[in-house]
DNA sequence: AAACATATGTAACTAGTGTTACATAGCAAC
DNA sequence: GTTGCTATGTAACACTAGTTACATATGTTT
């Protein structure tokens, strides 16, 4: 574990922070589908992403839901950071897409070392960076593409968290995350067939450089 | 300026903080219109707005627009925050909405401010949340809404910000800031007209509460 | 092998939204 | 008033996406 924190926040934070994280830091591995926030839940502790990737979804009143951004190694979750420190309630629901180790920080380490490394205040600061412009390519997503170019960049998004051309989606997960209906989906997914861009198989989708 | 600078950060700022503001802030006008900050543009001061609307937009590649969320008196810009402490360039262009005043707070008074008055770094988190919360929503909008509801949704926004049932925009202004065209904004909100629910004049729209 | 559950393929239809084209209305300048 | 610009109204059509319904395929359980 301390070799895996170190390979991935060695860079960007200093030895004596470092430490700390190791001190008071609890270790938590996921699986694949765990729900790890929920609608409304208070969240107490922050998660620093160790390996493996959640994904951070939004849903509709009335059911409907909406895959936003996905967060990998070195991430962490806004809402997290904003619930510790507002005793807000979380507005997403993360759930675990590959299986992996999170480290959690309790809400009073994360405040105390605002002050005290520089380091940290940089980190909180950038991760609500990236995750605002990842909402903001998620608006871009869904206000300015057409449901085939959303299919395809899914695909593509997908394929980099996995670093692999094999996808292990069903149709019906695709249309869940797009907010679509399954037809849809394996309509799309037959004509980029059709055009030679990918492959289909029954649980999976082969995506064809070219 | 400085009754409306306590009017307004008042209750959140310690007396300390509230004079340093005074004494290192530039006060700048804006009108209804001016382009504030624009896409890829870097960003040397922090803006606190003390009065007036600001509206938030995202720009497609080829043109199309989308309105993001408005800024009111006490908010400030998110994007600006990030732009300052990283470097970055600006994801968004932020144009007035409402003629007001904002107070130009510089770079390095903002971060040395981060570690000497808790209170300004409860507010940078807090404008960090708010406008993470508002953009979530701007995903419901466009994401769970029909065209229909995002009409009425916008009358609605745009009612509350003016403080008046009478909005003063064009089909074509409306159009644009739902990236639509203007013959969908016609259509439907002749229908809305024929229900009972809005009236329609030149130039304006006058909601009817009913 | 038979039964079952799940995944995918496809047709036919509907609804919502976007486009084109043109008519009319309101307002201002001359 | 006439001219001209901008805003709005509306019809007709095209296209995308969502829905319903059913067929077929694949894999699992018994």
């Amino acid at each position: 574990m301390e070799e895996l924190l170190i390979k991935t926040y060695g860079e960007i934070f200093e030895e004596e922070l470092l430490a700390e994280i190791i001190q008071v830091a609890k270790v938590v591995e996921f699986k694949d589908g765990d729900i790890m926030i929920d609608y409304n839940q208070y969240i107490k502790t922050m998660p620093l992403l160790l390996s493996g990737a959640i994904k951070v979804m939004r849903e509709d009143y009335d059911g409907g839901e909406l895959l936003l951004y996905y967060l990998e190694r070195g991430d962490t979750c806004a809402m997290s950071m904003t619930c510790c420190l507002g005793r807000k309630q979380s507005e997403i629901r993360a759930i675990g897409e590959i299986s992996g180790v999170i480290l959690m920080i309790p809400v009073h380490k994360m405040s105390e070392w605002m002050g005290k490394y520089k380091s940290w205040m940089t980190f909180v600061f950038d991760s609500y960076n990236s995750r605002f412009n990842e909402l903001l390519n998620a608006v871009d997503t869904i206000a300015f593409m057409n449901m085939n170019d959303r299919v395809l960049n899914y695909l593509f998004e997908k394929s980099k968290i996995e670093n692999s051309t094999i996808i292990y989606k069903t149709h019906h997960d695709i249309a869940k995350e797009l907010n679509t209906s399954r037809v849809v989906v394996s309509r799309l997914l037959k004509a980029l067939e059709k055009d030679g861009r990918i492959k289909l198989y029954r649980n999976s989708i082969e995506i064809l450089l070219k």
